[in-house]
DNA sequence: TTGAAAGCGTTACCAA
DNA sequence: TTGGTAACGCTTTCAA
């Protein structure tokens, strides 16, 4: 059988000898329209359109500079948390003509910083969520290719973060409202940037509501971290327990519920991030919710922004997005039984 | 505030100069390591690595054709079915030295269509699960790029798919021994393939075992679909359903639980997928499993082949990977009361 | 407003 | 085994 070459693709040069123009006033017609006359401009954009030209990507990157490519780099893409991450950054990065890469680090500061160092040649710039790199890298790379982070801030970077004071005092307020008195927190990754301020967030809050609370962990922040973590839990004697997230959650709640104790009669169960499931795992999970769609649509908007104005990069005083985050009650807390 | 320019980055021309060599051996030095002598290769490298050499992928890909990405499209991004495909895809990717860039078509062939179109010029091939194009739309992709299909089966395309067959006899046989007599089948969208070969599957392995079914639908492939679903399923009076997927099974479950139906003691209840939170919803799900982690992994080696090789994209009889499933009974079935 | 031509960083072909 | 050089397709000066 033999192989018919594929058709070999349609350049600016086609275009411009078949409208007869330079190839540079194709360019022009297509990507700078106002600096062309109407009718040349219209009379090159049809003749475009009818010989099917697409522009090479590679080509246009190569005399440009800018690869229109925009890199996501999560710990973890298969936690649902980052699903309306992932789906709201993809969304935006279309809708301003940009293609998403996407990276995992596998919760390892390490493989994040050979990701980026991987991807940076490809990529306009970064999009870091749930960043596990120290600080200062964050920084370094940040002088090399924007960046813009989510779910954590570092001074004179870029950043969209879920509320977390506000958040945790939220969910001591709730929890001090149902009688309790002494709580433990669940501690994830100690890298979790997120983690850290909810504790500081929840620490601060309990004790202006004179609520007392225990650090245990850290553990991973997945159901079997949680799981183990619950066997901790079970030794506290508290009536509260705050995870650091809902994998966590979830898991503690199995623990829990293999150890006979009743939740929330025995003890009650607070998670952080809203994930898919909260509302159907058993009981369902009162929990910490932020939007994360939106959270990934304005991390892109900034970021193509500060693609756009490189310039301005340094000298300026960079976003930090705060965004709200509001308690969703559900059955996993109730009051103390006396 | 003064901006100190970025600093240009290396060439391959700098690493020439400094190496006392021409362009083209450094370029073989690096990346057609054998056809250089070894000791102007390693030269070469380390003068490459002390400079801090990075090739350019976009003049790489202008000179080759080649862009080193691949792509994966789906139908639903925060589908938590697809999370192991995505990490699967995104690991194998990086193992054979490519990028992964993700797309969403949000369950409609017409974006789907688009987003081929548009992703394109800047990837060597697809990675296309569940698709919900058309066969011939496929087959006319698949003729300009390299095309893996997941979930998906169309003649003289590369694919990777669950075994539906000996899924579906497993779900039967599995409710047959049970004692049940009648079951329902909740549909998902029409475009889904996989959908298709479930119902025919379901079907066939009915009639051998003299199990009646019904099938429901279209619904949308999510909770809200399947709650709706559930709904329609009360009125049918039989002791089982088998949903589309976990998405709607979990539906199906809240539904029948607010009417006052217990799962599996009136009704029994099967989805496929073995999503995360099918073994924590309440009851947990007995679910059709498959490993899409590993899935993704195949693909990615399949569309790699390919595209190394495209000359022989044509006459070649295409890989057809059909992966094992296995049945993951949970307390959502039951026997039938008596 | 348009055209001509010089890059952009690699690869690949052809000689040497 | 190496070097010289012409692409690759587009953008962007610089002139006209």
């Amino acid at each position: 059988m033999t192989r018919n070459d594929p058709p070999r693709p349609v350049t600016i040069i086609d275009v411009a000898r078949e409208a007869g123009v330079a190839p540079s006033t194709v360019s022009r017609a297509l990507s700078n329209p106002d600096r062309v006359n109407v009718v040349t401009r219209e009379h090159v954009q049809q003749v475009a359109a009818r010989l099917g030209y697409r522009p090479s990507p590679a080509a246009r990157a190569l005399g440009t500079g800018r690869t229109s490519t925009l890199a996501l780099v999560l710990p973890d893409i298969t936690n649902p948390y980052f699903a309306g991450l992932i789906r709201g950054a993809e969304r935006q990065a279309e809708a301003t003509g940009h293609i998403l890469v996407i990276g995992n680090s596998e919760e390892s500061a390490r493989a994040e910083a050979r990701m980026v160092e991987r991807l940076a040649p490809s990529v306009d710039g970064f999009l870091l969520g749930s960043s596990r790199l120290p600080d200062a890298k964050i920084v370094q790379f940040s002088a090399m290719r924007p960046v813009v982070l989510v779910n954590r801030r570092v001074p004179s970077v870029t950043s969209v973060s879920p509320d977390q004071q506000d958040g945790t005092r939220q969910i001591v307020e709730h929890l001090v409202a149902l009688g309790h008195q002494r709580a433990i927190f669940l501690a994830g990754p100690p890298q979790s940037w997120l983690g850290g301020q909810r504790w500081a967030g929840i620490s601060a809050a309990a004790r202006r509501h004179h609520l007392t609370v225990r650090r245990l962990g850290p553990y991973a922040p997945s159901v079997d971290g949680g799981f183990l973590a619950g066997e901790a839990a079970l030794a506290d004697g508290a009536t509260a327990v705050i995870a650091h997230n809902d994998l966590m959650a979830i898991g503690a709640l199995r623990r829990l519920r293999s150890r006979g104790v009743s939740v929330p009669d025995d003890v009650s169960m607070v998670g952080f991030d809203n994930i898919f499931g909260a509302d159907f795992c058993d009981p369902p999970l009162t929990t910490l919710s932020d939007r994360t769609e939106q959270a990934g649509r304005s991390a892109v908007d900034l970021l193509v922004a500060l693609v756009r104005d490189q310039s301005r990069l340094d000298g300026e005083t960079p976003a930090e997005i705060v965004a709200p985050t509001t308690l969703v009650v559900r059955e996993s807390t109730g009051p103390v039984r006396r």
